[in-house]
DNA sequence: TTCACATGTAAGTAATATATTACACATGGA
DNA sequence: TCCATGTGTAATATATTACTTACATGTGAA
């Protein structure tokens, strides 16, 4: 785990929707159409939403073909478990670029 | 430990320079002038960053009168431990309305 | 063929974050 | 008085994020 990754981590829970999206797929894995119903949310703005939290490594998705025979993309949460503490930050710190 | 104040934690982290300064702050306090050279940055854009990590309550300012008689800002880490999982996720996500 | 429901993206706007430059004020010492 | 060093902010420019509307594709069933 090195700096760029945990900032990538930092940036895809900073919002409130993305949050409660976890919330929603650790309780069960969801496919796209389905988890914008239950988020109240576009699917243009779901898939934003979805990307940082699939750039970050927290959430996958994979096709699936349903009885009826249509694609659905499902989405579920890939476990994690992070100690997050000013030790873990100063550790991190030493690789960063003076630039940043 | 609400929603709110973690996404704003989580904000406040996901910037490198802010690890960085959470970093060189870890090591030793230090004002502001003194802390805008370790960082080579501007001390506009440090206050900036500062702001940030001080709403989300990791790090605290507090004034002091030099020898010299001059007047320093000092900043330290205030201490925390968070574990990160979907868990944690999960249990704030009920706190979240519906807007977001 | 038309409808319902699934996939995905392109294009635009509004809002926020990031970063720079310039300014203002106070103190101690040469 | 002038310089170095400390404090802080206002104004501006640039980049990114957040969000909406509209579009395009494919399937199975009525």
């Amino acid at each position: 785990m090195d700096y760029a990754e945990l900032t990538k981590l930092f940036d895809a829970l900073s919002h409130p929707m993305r949050i409660k999206i976890m919330g929603a797929l650790y309780e069960q894995r969801r496919y796209v159409s389905e988890l914008a119903k239950y988020m109240n949310m576009s699917r243009p703005l779901l898939y934003m939403h979805l990307r940082k939290l699939e750039e970050a490594g927290i959430v996958a998705g994979s096709y699936e073909i349903s009885n009826s025979g249509k694609s659905m993309k499902y989405y579920e949460v890939i476990p994690f478990d992070i100690c997050l503490n000013p030790e873990l930050l100063k550790e991190l710190a030493k690789n960063i670029p003076p630039q940043g």
